[in-house]
DNA sequence: ATAAACTTTCATTTTTTTTTGAAAGTTTAA
DNA sequence: TTAAACTTTCAAAAAAAAATGAAAGTTTAT
């Protein structure tokens, strides 16, 4: 396998990934391709990398910079953007967890919250709505805990992570 | 809120988070459904209850029990098949844990470990890619390790967890 | 063996999501 | 100020995903 093939490989692949994870396709796709870019690219470039439309692109590179993981770039004395991404893996993952707690965990939980407080009657199945929704709310609770947490680490959670539990 | 309201919420809500999720909606309410039921649920109660179709109801159900988060059940002189959730939520959360490594990372790991292996020229463009690539596998492999620990704790893993990074 | 009770399958339809591309908007240089 | 260079927006089109429902398949009781 030679660089390009291998660069479509894993462009083609992260963007399928992406997909399964409630992130689309192109923007997969485009992170992937600024990931592994040497130098700031610009969106001409995108578009004819990965053949898509104008507004296509324009689109899902917002949503990457407000997702805080691709930045803009620029380029002395070129007029139009470019663009990096957030290539630093820890950095990476603390962005994506905390993005996906404010805009995913956080309303679930309100949600959680407000049914699992129902004033019931004895009912038995009404009991057991109540009981499992409270678990629900102190588990995911406290796994949302958790992704601060390691946000507060910083560098090299993971390994850091990986210590803990292994010891 | 009274019951019913409650209790519709939560499925909605859960429906819309496991869209996100990769899940899909359908997939996701019938979990919801089944977790807070007290008692086992027939197939037409389900259709019933999300005003669905007999057969995206009898394929959602088969995908969960794949998952091994649904199970069958019987009741005594019944011939229908009742459905129950996974209600332990450890236990729930280690086998979509495992699933989703099995289904997901396992395969991304394969092309990164493909890709990140390419023999390269000298060209900084190459380097770069070989290097990031390579950087990302082993975050990968390291993230899924994780997965992999915590599944061998089984009890209250979350707890402990908890517990470790808290001290 | 057969018919009733139930479940699964899958071609078709519906819904949802994504993409396109041209018009509108913005910025910069002269 | 204006026009060239570039970006964003958004209504419409296309593509992808999910749902339907009727026919086919299974199981169980008699």
């Amino acid at each position: 396998m030679e660089f390009k093939e291998a660069k479509n490989k894993f462009v083609q692949s992260w963007g399928a990934l992406g997909s399964q994870w409630g992130i689309n396709k192109t923007m997969a796709q485009i992170h992937a391709l600024l990931m592994v870019s040497n130098q700031p690219v610009s969106m001409e470039d995108i578009m004819d990398e990965l053949q898509i439309s104008r507004g296509n692109a324009s689109m899902n590179l917002r949503a990457l910079i407000d997702w805080g993981i691709v930045y803009k770039a620029f380029k002395p004395g070129e007029r139009r953007e470019f663009f990096t991404a957030e290539k630093d893996l820890d950095e990476l993952a603390v962005k994506i967890s905390k993005e996906r707690s404010k805009r995913e965990i956080k309303p679930a939980l309100k949600v959680l919250k407000e049914v699992s407080s129902i004033e019931i009657s004895g009912a038995e199945d009404e009991k057991h709505f109540k009981e499992q929704t409270g678990k629900l709310y102190d588990f995911v609770l406290k796994a949302d805990n958790v992704l601060d947490k390691i946000t507060e680490y910083r560098e090299n959670w993971l390994t850091k992570l990986v210590m803990k539990i292994m010891s």
